[in-house]
DNA sequence: AAGTCTTACAACCGCCAGCTC
DNA sequence: AGAGCTGGCGGTTGTAAGACT
């Protein structure tokens, strides 16, 4: 891996280091220190820049570097300290004993941000995106197609892979509204719409039914969870839209449930309607048994981790998706 | 078996902050 | 004050190795 070896124009070498190089410098840091890294090439003996020898040191032979596989907790640690961070790879580094900042880095560009963007959650933000919900089935479906083929009929795998699919969307919905940031409040009226929207596309994307609630309210009906929405769409009247945001009401209902459970939660959540909107956004939501809604999905249990502001949970998934 | 695509990661590049003179 | 130097940092590149067709 790496680089072919070249020079460039002061003569240098550059690209990927030799075992003698490598032997070079070990040995002259460990008898003398770094020093000067402008002065430590000249008197290693190696026709390297400085930098190319400070870089090849810290990143690569510095004898208290743990090489090999990330662990669970570590991995875990860089996903937590980048939810508070971003993307300073030294201050995360300084967390994780033996870990390079580089190391780290590359880590998350071909890992833990793939697996985030899989799992639905914006990688740089580490909230769930509202636009996937419609690419969600086509998704879980490749990663379950496989498997599925090996013990099921093709009947099963389609009702499976719509209520894993409902399950999933539904979790990311809900945690994004319960996420303290997402300031039901200050919901701008195309955001809630949005939503709005991708909660009826899923639906309809899954050719899930609409069950009549109260004869009025569209409910989607889903396996483990259900979610009744009442909205008014697009509400133009020949006005702008921006001017008429929909009524969002989302409850979480628990399996088995007839009613919404009343939790600590709902008490503090219900908006009200802020006189400085005409119409103003009305947005109530109650959460409960979010953890219940996890355990009977299938997504494999779930992993402690930190908003900035709070700790939720991310469902993992118990699969990988290639 | 050969060609193509994807992944992993070492190494490089450019920018910037802090220090010295 | 400001120019030059140095080290640190984050982003990006290039390629070996593995996976896939």
């Amino acid at each position: 891996m790496g680089r072919p070896p070249s020079n460039d124009d002061s003569g240098l070498k550059k690209g990927p280091w030799t075992p003698e190089e490598d032997q070079k410098l070990v040995k002259y840091i460990q008898k003398h220190g770094h020093g000067s890294w402008r002065a430590l090439p000249k008197l290693a003996g190696l026709n390297r820049c400085g930098k190319s020898c400070r870089l090849r040191w810290t990143n690569y032979l510095r004898p208290d570097i743990k090489r090999g596989k990330f662990s669970q907790e570590e991995e875990q640690t860089i996903l937590n300290l980048h939810a508070v961070l971003g993307n300073k790879w030294s201050a995360i580094a300084g967390h994780l004993p033996g870990r390079t900042d580089n190391e780290i880095k590359n880590f998350w560009n071909t890992h833990l941000k793939k697996k985030l963007i899989q799992m639905g959650f914006d990688p740089m933000t580490h909230r769930p995106r509202t636009d996937i919900f419609s690419s969600l089935p086509h998704l879980i479906a490749l990663a379950n197609l496989k498997e599925l083929m090996d013990h099921h009929s093709w009947e099963e795998q389609a009702v499976r892979l719509q209520a894993e699919a409902a399950q999933m969307a539904t979790l990311q919905c809900l945690q994004y509204l319960l996420h303290p940031a997402n300031n039901l409040n200050s919901f701008s009226d195309m955001e809630t719409i949005n939503l709005l929207n991708s909660v009826s596309s899923m639906k309809d994307d899954l050719g899930l039914q609409p069950v009549l609630h109260d004869d009025s309210i569209p409910f989607l009906h889903l396996p483990d969870l259900q979610i009744p929405c009442t909205y008014q769409t697009p509400l133009n009247n020949g006005n702008d839209i921006v001017q008429a945001p929909p009524q969002l009401e989302l409850t979480a209902f628990s399996q088995g449930e007839n009613s919404p459970i009343n939790s600590p939660w709902l008490a503090s959540s219900s908006s009200t309607p802020s006189p400085s909107v005409a119409p103003p956004v009305t947005t109530e939501t109650s959460i409960s048994n979010l953890g219940d809604a996890c355990s009977t999905s299938s997504f494999g249990g779930a992993a402690p981790f930190a908003w900035p502001e709070l700790l939720l949970e991310y469902p993992l998934f118990d699969h990988e998706i290639s």
